[in-house]
DNA sequence: CGTAAATGATATGCCGTGTATCAATAGTGG
DNA sequence: CCACTATTGATACACGGCATATCATTTACG
């Protein structure tokens, strides 16, 4: 039962893989901003984070895989920070807050959702909200919530990838005002206009 | 000068290079209601087709310039249909008739919505879309004209999209009420609520 | 029928993917 | 500082799809 130990307790350093992963999602993220993840091979990316080929293979079992671990986790984290908007009744302030975390990652978050990956990023967002949102209060009578929550978040991820687009952008501010007429107060406020 | 003509007037049949092409469409449609456009060979569409391999590249340079043919004529036909909204003071109508007609073409709508190329078929369809309504008169202050149509138009496609998905749909009439109400007349129609 | 366009079939070169192997390196524990 | 092992680098390899070229065959039109 101890053949894993014969001597001396081997503890796996971790360090140097760690490292490299992150070379790896760095390399996608900075590829990501110019072309689209087909047009992107694994020896560009291994060539640019000056990792061995063969490498790649033993973190990934492809480039998906890599932009699945890279997206995930960021959208998980917006996505948690976008949650409030479900439960509070000012939707305003959340939507705030959601565009000045979304300016400060900006950087990220351009790449993420103008780049090559963009169709991949939606489509990973929608479904993480879905399963978040399956359990929320909030549904307008003559609006399927599933429809619902639909609409809320590609539009505001639309709204958003306009914005990271501009050469100009707007304030968070700015948008945040937009952002929550258009796409989260039609769904997720009482309408005086019934 | 005229060595292109011997002695007879030789007009090119175009018979049999616009079945081929006609097959070669179809074929790819079907496929993408199964996969997405990466993952579909060209192998795979000619022989479904019951066309030579090669064939293939005597009309298209690639996949993708089949997919762009097969959709760009599809795309610019809803969206003319789509363009009275811009001048229309009742949106409700036009988003009825906009409904009505990807009803009854429902089957090639799905496809091109919810298959393997959504993605290539919203992109193509908001860069008409942007060009189209660039002299459009209706604009609203709070809004820059450009986030107004790319809201309403990635927003009606994502609220098309959901509603071709379903197993179930709704009539055309009730989703042409819910696309009216949260992507077409918060941007073209005066707000009440202001 | 005869002619030219269009196609079918096949061979070929190219490139990216993913695997396997083995030598070299780096980090960990003693 | 010395082992010892995880991790890596480099390389070779098989596989498959892409795209082109070639030539015989078929189709359509006059």
């Amino acid at each position: 039962m101890d053949q894993k130990m014969p001597t001396t307790t081997k503890k796996p350093p971790q360090k140097r893989l760690t490292r490299t992963r992150a070379a790896l999602c760095s390399t996608l993220l900075t590829l990501l901003e110019e072309k689209a993840l087909e047009q992107i091979t694994v020896k560009e990316i291994t060539a640019r984070a000056d990792i061995g080929y063969a490498t790649f293979f033993r973190h990934y079992a492809d480039k998906e895989e890599l932009l699945h671990d890279l997206a995930a986790q960021e959208i998980r984290r917006l996505l948690t920070m976008t949650l409030p908007i479900l439960y509070t009744e000012d939707t305003q302030a959340s939507t705030q807050a959601l565009c000045s975390y979304v300016w400060e990652h900006r950087v990220l978050w351009k790449a993420l959702l103008t780049g090559g990956a963009s169709a991949t990023v939606k489509e990973e967002y929608l479904k993480q909200a879905l399963d978040l949102a399956e359990d929320a209060p909030k549904a307008e009578a003559w609006l399927p919530a599933e429809l619902a929550v639909t609409f809320a978040v590609t539009s505001a991820l639309d709204i958003l990838t306009w914005w990271l687009k501009q050469k100009k952008p707007m304030s968070n501010k700015e948008i945040a005002v937009i952002l929550n007429r258009l796409a989260i107060a039609p769904v997720y406020q009482p309408q005086k206009t019934d």
